[in-house]
DNA sequence: TTCATATGAGACATTTTTGTCTCATGGGGG
DNA sequence: CCCCCATGAGACAAAAATGTCTCATATGAA
């Protein structure tokens, strides 16, 4: 009887980082509620898209926390990143979005955690494990980008589901050249 | 005194692939002309939209005629691309995102643009320069992510403009792994 | 200089979206 | 079984965006 408050936000979440214009009728059918119901859960659009963040940030800090990117070598603590961020991407996604937006202030929230990925990569360089060349920032870009593409391309079905994390984080880290060791 | 129409175009996709929920008199601001005019030349938002998809296509296709995908090696060939692309990303990332909406049915103009870059990847994988494991039509969604992402990431001054070329080739060929022949 | 014309500003009507409300319904807990 | 209460549907008003129009102005060409 009860509405899932984050089942609506994930539906919300995924339909709104592809189609950011849907209107909030289109993001209560997407969740598969009412208008109404959508507008007593949440105050109005604002209201909803903060909401939106602070799952986001929240879920995603659960992933970054669970990945332990200190633990091990970068790769690993990437390829265990990728892995917890995939049921999350539609969040993760609507969330480096609505952090471009060069108008509105950054969310605090979301630069500490920008920051952590970041660091990630800079512990790879320093490890010897990571090219130089590429710095940190571009690489949590990139990251950012090819999960919000890749599960974009899932949705599409233009990739399996279940080739999510293996085509991030084969392309991030080794990329598309056949290299020799291969 | 006249409007040049490409401009005002070029700055609406920079502007609308960030921020799609942009108002007419946003866009025409960002243009830096008056609502009127904008409505002069575009019948509507729709007009406007259409014209930046026909745009977009017209100057991929140039992007991808010039880039002489089937000469060299698919190496040297991506990399001619990606260097086309460049001046274009903002058009290719409004016209990427506008052909991933699920309701409106896929431009035949994209679709084709989209095959001849698949293509590319595809010559890659048979001269042997490029892995079976990631699928030519993942690299295809990668790439276009990439450039959406770096050129947001230049925008915003967290990427060197004049690194934008070697950002997307590198990652996108070589990776963030550190191989041994390097 | 003079004229034709494209422009910016802004008024205005229309349409779309938003936000609020009521009411009937049905599922779940007591 | 019955009642409570969250829900969906839809009516409605308010707000926002869109599209059209007029008019004064400025630019570029003749």
């Amino acid at each position: 009887m009860s509405v899932d408050r984050d089942q609506v936000l994930r539906a919300a979440a995924a339909l709104l980082s592809r189609k950011s214009t849907a209107t909030m009728d289109e993001v209560a059918r997407a969740a598969g509620i009412g208008r109404a119901t959508l507008h007593r859960h949440f105050a109005g659009r604002e209201a909803l898209v903060r909401a939106l963040e602070e799952l986001g940030i929240r879920e995603f800090e659960a992933a970054l926390d669970a990945a332990r990117l200190d633990d091990g070598t970068a790769e690993e603590a990437l390829r265990r990143l990728v892995a917890g961020v995939e049921p999350v991407a539609g969040l993760l996604s609507f969330l480096v979005t609505e952090n471009q937006l060069f108008e509105g202030e950054v969310n605090e929230g979301w630069s500490r955690l920008d920051a952590r990925v970041s660091a990630l990569f800079r512990r790879g360089q320093e490890r010897g494990e990571f090219r130089f060349d590429l710095t940190p920032a571009w690489l949590t870009e990139a990251l950012y980008g090819l999960v919000g593409t890749c599960a974009w391309a899932v949705q599409d079905g233009r990739v399996a589901g279940k080739d999510f994390q293996y085509m991030i984080v084969e392309l991030l880290l080794g990329g598309a050249r056949r290299s020799v060791e291969k």
